[in-house]
DNA sequence: TAATTATTGCAAATGATTTGCAATAAGGTA
DNA sequence: TACCTTATTGCAAATCATTTGCAATAATTA
């Protein structure tokens, strides 16, 4: 931890860009956030120290944070259409995400590059990155619930 | 080819359902795509048939097809918010989208079992479906893209 | 401390997708 | 074949997540 707050605040110096008590507050949120938060998400853990703080600030800065290439944003099928924003850099790491409960697990794995050269390799493509995805009920939820419908929100 | 048509039909049969031009059209054009449109591309590509067809209608037959579990729904992090169709059973399969010409190319890889597996028993959670998504160049647009961009050698 | 201007909050705009509703037309039925 | 029933359509308006224009605000610099 630390280490996103302090790289942004290194590239808005060098930019000239402005370290505001907002994008200091969203900063340290996801520094120190183990999850994969939407916007939305984002923004109410952010009012709880903030509760001025507007929801086009949070989009605007996870924008940037994304040009500067220190998050990644992915769309998950089971989202639909809301992204959620990894506080991490890209193509590092693969995901699960529970059908349930929606949360998210990264994890790594050293088969992903041979499937990358096998298909570069086939098809006469460069890959530059991708990932995997996976879907099902995290161990928590496999004993509590039945899968909840995606497309319904709340429940 | 004629898979996807004459399924849906027996599910519209069976559930009592009416087999309009409109569904008949949109059916026959999946079926004969080797492609992963949109639902605007999907419009467009109908309307050279039913110039009167309407965007709803696509969307909603798209949307009675993935009911049916006769297509699958893909977001992909290169198109942000914008969903595409996959004119197949939602069997595993995984995709490679080149980021310059947007084309989606399918494959399969042995290796995907062996990743959900390592997961599954590392975490304790079950997992049901997941997919591997690439993005890169495809081969065709290599070359176009070399000979366009001035930061590479050989202008 | 003042000046400059990047950033904010707000409201309105966007773009993809969904939905309410009256008009239309499939697919049975007489 | 003509008629009925009601599923489906086209249209317009509504949603939902996200973006943008703009005047007010505040972080940095002079």
């Amino acid at each position: 931890m630390g280490d996103l707050l302090s790289a942004a605040k290194e590239r808005l110096h060098a930019q000239g860009g402005r370290l505001t008590a907002q994008r200091r507050l969203l900063f340290s949120i996801l520094d120190s956030l183990g999850e994969h938060p939407t916007a939305e998400e984002l923004f109410i853990l952010a009012q709880e120290n903030d509760p001025d703080i507007n929801l086009s600030t949070v989009y605007r800065t996870l924008s940037w944070l994304e040009a500067q290439n220190l998050i990644s944003t992915r769309v998950f099928d089971e989202d639909r259409r809301q992204a959620r924003f990894d506080p991490a850099l890209p193509s590092e790491h693969h995901h699960f995400m529970c059908t349930s409960c929606r949360s998210v697990i990264e994890f790594d794995s050293h088969l992903f590059a041979s499937i990358k050269s096998q298909f570069q390799e086939l098809n006469g493509a460069v890959v530059t990155t991708g990932s995997v995805v996976l879907y099902g009920l995290c161990s928590d939820c496999q004993n509590i619930s039945v899968d909840r419908d995606p497309y319904l929100e709340g429940d």
